[in-house]
DNA sequence: ACAATATCCTGCGAGC
DNA sequence: TGCTCGCAGGATATTG
C-alpha cells in the first residue's frame, strides 16, 4: 500500500530520472485509469511535453510539465510507477507506457485498477479531485501541534479512523496508522475526543518520527510495493503491529490482536495500548 | 457538519 | 481437484 513514505520513495527515485526529459509519446491500454481528460485528448496533450519538476502532497504524485501543465498520479492500492529500459518484460496489469526522450519507458502497472492519472493546466491542479480537501502535510515545517489539538478535542470519531481521513492530515495509510498508534501506546478504538494533552502530544511526535524513519528504509514492502526503479521497501522489518497477528509486542510481550474499526483491520497490543 | 458504511478491483488462501 | 467465500484497503458516494 504507497502511503506518504512509499509515494515520497518513488518521487525521490523518479526525480533522479526523470527531470528534463520530454515524453515522446504515450500508449493507454486501460483507459479507466485516465480520469481527465479523456483518452485522445490525454495522449495529444502530453506528447512531447518536458517534465520539469516532480512533487509529492500526500498520496499524490505531481509532475510538473512544460507549458504549464501537471500531470497528476495516485498509485491507491497495487500502483507502481517504474522507469527502465525498453526491453524490460511487460509485467500483467500495465495500463500506460510512457516512452521517453532518452529511449528508456516510465510504465504504469496496477492489478486492482485502482490508481488514477490526471492531466490538467497548473490552473485546475485542485479540480483534481481529493487534492483540495487535503488535510496537512505531517513532514512540512507548517505542520501545527495547536491546530492538531484543536481538531483532535472536537472530534468523536474513532483516533484510527481519523488518522486514515486524509482531510484530517494527508499521507497516512493503514500500516502507518497501526505503527503511529502503538508508538503512542493509544488504542485504536479510542475516541480521538478523549485523548489527554499528553497523549496527543505524542501522537502528534510520533506521526512524524514514524513517517522519517519510514522514509529512510525506502518505504514499506508487504505484498506490491515497489519505488521508481523496482526494488523493495526495507521498513517491513521494523513493523511492530501491523500485520503481527500472533506474534509478541515488542514493548511488554503481550499477543498482538486485531480489531475492525470501520472496515480496516487495525493492529494494536492490548498490554500498552490504552 | 459529522460519522459510519458500501463500493470499486484482483489475487490469494482457507475450508469443504 | 475445483469451487466459493472472505480478506486486503485508498478514496468517494451514500445514508443516517
Amino acid at each position: 500500500m504507497p502511503e506518504l513514505p512509499e509515494v515520497e520513495t518513488v518521487k525521490r527515485t523518479l526525480a533522479k530520472y526523470l527531470i528534463g526529459q520530454k515524453i515522446i509519446q504515450v500508449s493507454v491500454y486501460q483507459e479507466t485509469v485516465i480520469k481527465i481528460p479523456d483518452v485522445n485528448e490525454f495522449k495529444n496533450e502530453i506528447i512531447n511535453k518536458t517534465i520539469t519538476d516532480i512533487d509529492r502532497r500526500g498520496k499524490y504524485l505531481i509532475f510538473g510539465l512544460s507549458e504549464g501543465y501537471k500531470m497528476v498520479i495516485h498509485l491507491r492500492m497495487t500502483g507502481q510507477l517504474v522507469y527502465g529500459e525498453k526491453t524490460m518484460p511487460v509485467k500483467k496489469h500495465t495500463h500506460v507506457i510512457f516512452e521517453l526522450s532518452d529511449g528508456r519507458e516510465l510504465r504504469f502497472t496496477d492489478q486492482r485498477r485502482f490508481g488514477r492519472i490526471w492531466l490538467v493546466p497548473e490552473d485546475e491542479l485542485l479540480g483534481v479531485s481529493g487534492l483540495c480537501t487535503l488535510g496537512p502535510e505531517p513532514l512540512r515545517d507548517d505542520f501545527c501541534w495547536e491546530a492538531f489539538q484543536s481538531q483532535l478535542s472536537k472530534r468523536q470519531t474513532r483516533i484510527k479512523a481519523l488518522l486514515l481521513d486524509q482531510s484530517f492530515i494527508a499521507g497516512i495509510g493503514n500500516i502507518y496508522a497501526d505503527e503511529i498508534l502503538y508508538r503512542s501506546q493509544i488504542h485504536p478504538e479510542r475516541k480521538a475526543a478523549s485523548l489527554s494533552k499528553d497523549e496527543a502530544a505524542r501522537l502528534f511526535s510520533e506521526v512524524q518520527s514514524t513517517l522519517k524513519e519510514a522514509i529512510a528504509h525506502r518505504g514499506t514492502t508487504f505484498s506490491d510495493y515497489v519505488d521508481g526503479r523496482g526494488e523493495k521497501g526495507t521498513y517491513q522489518n521494523y513493523l511492530n503491529v501491523y500485520q503481527q497477528l500472533g506474534k509478541k509486542c515488542p514493548r511488554c510481550g503481550a499477543d498482538i490482536e486485531r480489531v475492525k474499526v470501520g472496515s480496516r483491520s487495525a493492529y494494536y497490543c492490548p498490554g500498552c495500548q490504552k
